[in-house]
DNA sequence: AATGAATGAGTATTCATTCAT
DNA sequence: CATGAATGAATACTCATTCAT
């Protein structure tokens, strides 16, 4: 079919509105009317607008921590490889899903304790893949070791997002921004 | 009297209620409630509960941008010294202000286009300033050539709030935390 | 089969929903959910959720009705035999259909006027027959004259439902209770 | 004043329309619409619908409930004069309530539990001063001894409210009906 | 300055009903 | 006969804001 199901057409509706407009100034009866349905389809596809909302985020997260993952995995590899990659993969999500990104922005404020317990532990499993990274290059000596690992995964985890600024970063450079990333996050800025 | 004015109490409920709760999961009377005044005195002091939101927020980190443009202009100090300040300034204002670095964070997006421009606004002049002591630090020979001052100040920013994670970090030990990150980004995590 | 057609287990389904829960709140989907068919198939068999409702009711009330009348021809019964047997009926309707007991006491009110008309005239069928055994009664000398039949039909009638309760009556013993009621409609209290 | 509350109209306003139309069939902003308030003022001086239907009811069965306690201690009255009393009282509120008895009707059936409990109570406080009054009937030797008083005062005040008929009892006669149905009760029916 | 009663626009959610298959 | 996805009208309730006192 070209023609794309009701549920797909409502989450991408989603997205896009939650993303420009913030949860809370979007209402259920704009999705349904961007998605092209009644506003009572919305309720059989999705139990509510919360669930809607995190139903996406979390997808996309859980996404994106399965591909960190993988990349802990593979053996013929640097530390300063993966950890390229890592940055890489975090660029691309950025540039792919901009709308997604503002979302997950939003959803650091937690509308329901459920939710941002959830949020957690995302980030947790993120850190510690990262985590994992860190320590094997600490152990063949690519990275210093006077830094715990999960402290250090935390810093190049959090300098990513932190430091991606839709007005400063143009993300359709993803290869040289890894490469700055990267650069300053092994080299540091010390002449 | 020992007694706050009204208007006081009003900010700090505020400050307490929107960080626990969120922006638009706080009501204008559950303020006025926490503050012991009446809902209708809220109207007094400020014209809307946005501009009392806002309000908050921008005079925080206009606060904080104050500070580091202040730290710019000391002619005594390196370059390097004056980042470690900023990293300094920053901790602190997170270890004073846990709630209102919770406002900023769901401030990064929330009610309407006006508020988040003037964000921007905001976070620009912190990265200007931060730039301006950058390039100083190319200048003198203190910091690497090959990356441009805004984006090195962007990412530097953007590393000590993204690495700021409650879970992780304990804010009580500031001198500490500030060394390790101003260490990270000097030098890099190279062995 | 031993299986029951689906048309029936839609009105024993509607039975034990609409007493368990009253006509508004029992939807149609947990009524065809409850009977093991699709939401869809209820409307093959009714035209609508207040006609399964008060089909339901009707049939019951019209059942009752038709014995009453059928007692009021019986030639060879005293009009105090026909009385005790209509109580005998009613309690009989009560104790085998506490749902529809249930459901009639609801629907003594419920959805629209149209509604309410049928009720009451059901109610002036049965009303009408007491009446013609109490006239019988007064003409044969068994029952005071002096109160109008109609009159005292009614206050039978209401009698019996009005005292019917459930917490005091336990239904059990029916026989008992006609006598006891019976009893105090032929002789009254006063010692 | 001449003007009554708002709190005032809406409850008036309420009885009239729930009273009419039904609990389910009466929306909020009919109800505001009926008292000329706006709908938030219902919400102002109500928790809930529900609330607010259940108010009305409560505090009308339990005055009426009140009034007939205060009966019971009556030393210079028999017992038949004070049920006489009982069966004017019900009457005059049926008179001057005809839409709260309507409400009552339809509150037998429970919207919610809570107040079906509560229901039960107050029917268990109007049967037991009744009962009272019986007992002392059967003790100075008014009524029969042979049934319990409990069972006696059941059937009395479920008589006179299932007696209850509009289209055969026109209530402007008081007096005369309360005489009837005490007559009925006291001396029973047979000639 | 301060109050709090009153307002009414705004919204998530439900559910009887329809109809293409 | 039977299904269940899809509809959209209907509605209780919230809450920022106003204003007479």
């Amino acid at each position: 079919m070209v023609e794309k199901s009701k549920k797909e057409r409502l989450i991408q509706a989603s997205i896009k509105l939650f993303a420009q407009q913030g949860y809370h100034n979007t209402t259920v009866a704009e999705i349904a009317d961007e998605a092209g349905v009644a506003k009572g389809t919305v309720y059989w596809y999705f139990n509510s607008k919360e669930e809607l909302f995190w139903g996406i985020i979390v997808s996309r997260i859980e996404s994106i921590n399965e591909k960190i993952t993988e990349e802990v995995s593979k053996i013929n590899k640097t530390a300063i490889e993966k950890i390229g990659t890592v940055i890489r993969l975090q660029l691309n999500l950025f540039k792919d899903n901009k709308n997604i990104v503002k979302m997950i922005h939003e959803s650091s404020f937690s509308p329901g304790e459920n939710f941002y317990k959830k949020m957690q532990q995302l980030r947790a499993i993120g850190i510690n893949s990262v985590a994992k990274i860190v320590k094997e290059g600490q152990e063949n000596g690519e990275f210093v070791v006077d830094i715990e690992a999960e402290e250090l995964a935390n810093f190049i985890l959090g300098s990513i997002s932190g430091s991606y600024n839709p007005s400063v970063y143009k993300l359709d450079k993803v290869e040289e921004k890894t490469d700055l990333i990267l650069n300053i996050i092994l080299n540091g800025v010390k002449a």
